[in-house]
Parts: C-alpha cells; sequence; structure tokens
DNA sequence: GTCTATACTTTGATAGAC
DNA sequence: GTCTATCAAAGTATAGAC
C-alpha cells in the first residue's frame, strides 16, 4: 500500500478542490478524474468509493491545517495575536476569493454531517484539531484574561465566530459580516483583559 | 395562478423537510413526490425545476421565521431577553433533534452558494431578515449598552456565534459547543453593559 | 498502477390523456 | 390540476487487459 504515489496526491488535491467549491453531492466522480487528469482505474485502485475519498480528503486537511496555518502562526509571539493570525488566514482566504468557497470543513458539515457518521466523526476530529490550537493560545494568555475564565468554552465561541463570520460573508459576498464579527470578538478579549 | 393550493404547500412542506435532513443535490425529486404524496404532474406544475422549489422553499422559511421565531419572541418585553429567545429556538430544536439537523439556511448556505446566484440571493436576504430582528433588540437595549456600541456589527456577530454553534453541536452530536458559544455571548454583552 | 469499455441505476424533466 | 408513462443524460462503480 504505496500511500506515497504522486497519482494518490493528485486525485486528493482535485477532489479537495472540487468538493470545496461545488460540495460533495454535486461532484461527479468524473469531474475528479478531468480535473486531475487520471483514469478510473486508478481512482478506484487507491479508494473504494466516493466516500472514502472523501476521508482521504478530511485526512488532507489535517495536515493542511498544520503546515499551512497552525505552524505559521505560532512564529507570531503574542499567544493573542496568534489566535488572530489563525483567523487572518481564512480572512485571507477570503479575499483571495472574492468570498466566495467558505470554509472547507464547515461546508461539508452543513451537507453531511448527517448522512454519514463516518464522516461526521471526521469533520468532528478537525474542528477538535482547530479548537485544541485556539485553546493553546487562550491557555497561553491565561494570566491575562479575567480570573476563571474558561478557554475551552472560549475556544468553542471563536470557531464559532470564524465558522459563522464566513458563512455569512460568502452569502453576503462581502467581507464585512466576518471583520465585523471578528472585531466584536477581539472587543472582547480586550474587555476580558481589563 | 393560484398560491393558496393545498398541494402546492404540501410539496414546499415535504422539500424543506428533505433539503434541510439530506441537502439538496442528495434529495431526488422523486423523493420529493413519494414523501408529499403528489406527482411528477403537479410538482412541476407548480414550479418550473428544483431550483425553482428550492426558491419556493427559501420564501417559506421566511415566512416561518416570522410566525414561529420573530413574533412569540417579541412576547418578552426585555430586549436583551428577547434576543436569547430568538437564539433559544435554535437550542430547542437541537434538543428535539439530538444535535441533528443543524441550521436549514446554513446547511444550503454552505453547499450552494456559489453554485447558483440567485440562491445565494434568497439566502442572503433570509439572513438579513435574521439580522434585523436581532438589531432590533439590540437597539431597543442601546441606552444600557457601551457608548458608540455598533449594533449592527453586534447583530452580525450574534448571527455567527448562533450558526457557528448549530454547526459545532450538530458535527459532535452535543448541545455544549452551542451552549458555550451562548454563554460566552451572554458574558460579552453582560460586559457590555457595565 | 493504469487503461478502456461498459454495466447498471438514478437523475431531472417532459408529453399527452384526463 | 393531476395522472401515467417515458426520455435522455449523468451518476457510481466494475471488469479485464496491459
Amino acid at each position: 500500500m504505496p500511500l506515497r504515489g504522486k497519482t494518490r496526491e493528485q486525485l486528493l488535491a482535485s477532489a479537495a478542490g472540487l468538493f470545496h467549491r461545488q460540495g460533495f453531492a454535486a461532484t461527479g466522480m468524473a469531474q475528479i478524474l478531468e480535473h486531475s487528469g487520471t483514469g478510473s482505474g486508478s481512482l478506484y485502485h487507491f479508494f473504494k468509493n466516493k466516500e472514502d475519498l472523501l476521508q482521504g480528503v478530511l485526512e488532507h486537511y489535517a495536515q493542511r491545517f498544520e503546515v499551512e496555518i497552525a505552524a505559521p502562526a505560532r512564529q507570531h509571539a503574542d499567544p493573542i495575536e496568534r489566535l488572530f493570525a489563525i483567523l487572518g488566514f481564512y480572512q485571507l482566504m477570503l479575499e483571495q476569493t472574492s468570498c466566495q468557497l467558505g470554509c472547507p470543513i464547515g461546508n461539508l458539515a452543513g451537507e453531511l454531517a448527517d448522512s454519514h457518521d463516518s464522516v461526521r466523526e471526521g469533520l468532528a476530529r478537525l474542528f477538535a484539531l482547530w479548537r485544541s490550537e485556539i485553546k493553546a493560545c487562550l491557555d497561553a494568555a491565561q494570566d491575562r484574561l479575567a480570573h476563571g475564565t474558561d478557554t475551552e468554552a472560549l475556544a468553542m465561541l471563536v470557531l464559532s465566530v470564524m465558522e459563522g463570520g464566513v458563512m455569512q460573508a460568502r452569502v453576503e459576498r462581502s467581507l464585512r459580516p466576518f471583520e465585523n464579527s471578528v472585531a466584536m470578538l477581539r472587543d472582547y478579549l480586550n474587555r476580558l483583559q481589563a
């Protein structure tokens, strides 16, 4: 089982992009084949069906989160700035796509969370990954926060603000709902530090 | 054009329920026919295609928001309690469905916001409806809030918290992400009133 | 591991009688 | 306004040679 094949990577990258743009059900296997430049034989050699391919995409997202978001954000020394650096990646994504696409995890969550339980579990793992990175920032800043602040609960709020902000920005085709939501969150964190 | 037909209503109710549970693309016209107990002829008499049916469902949601959520919430005299009463309807929905389903608008947003522009606009109108109701609560409480509070921006935050909280609750199959997010929001509003 | 051809199902939508 | 029959296209997945 050669997990290190260029074809497999191509398949995952194409599927991830198409699922992100069009959704899972609206993306056909044929379209993935065309976009990745591979044939049906290869696809079904690596993945036993469409849902299995999706699971691969979810793993792919976990790796990309670590490399493209979590690691770069850790370069910020201040933990609160680190937290907003994480949110900043989504702001950048919105800017670069004219507020289209939205969050790849959130989109799949809305479409599939109840349909396939294994997919739901995979999405839950991804959310947990984000939250634990956010919680780590908050824990590192805990001495500055109001005594008794529940950083786990606060991390859930941060993720809610991010997902809800991205969703509104996408539907509105405007950065404002995201920017405003994040600005209010920053105001809240400021008040928690007073 | 008889907008008052029982068949049309049935079709909309069935489609709304199925889209909510399974998503748009994953729901077949045949399934809607079966669930509503109508025939293909009736469906295509009232709606010219699947997307047109979806537009009907979006209007249906706008009416239900007014009747089932906005109007009942207005019975709370205190505007801040009125706001949390609106969020309370989603908490109730999560409780009654074991945290399945999620927000019908948010789910469709994640799946379809970029595919059909007219759908995106319909979803934007629905979000605007929610936000204006929330903003009205905040405006009514403005004298209690910190001077210069941007109630429009704050309303966006409230909607972000709601959508993000529901999304996490659904993926996690637990009420906690929603409860925690809303609790933190309440703490923020309390601090804005200090 | 990849290719080509294809089996089989379901899809959204239409036609025409009533 | 509703019924039944049906179409053409697209869907996922498989078979078997190379």
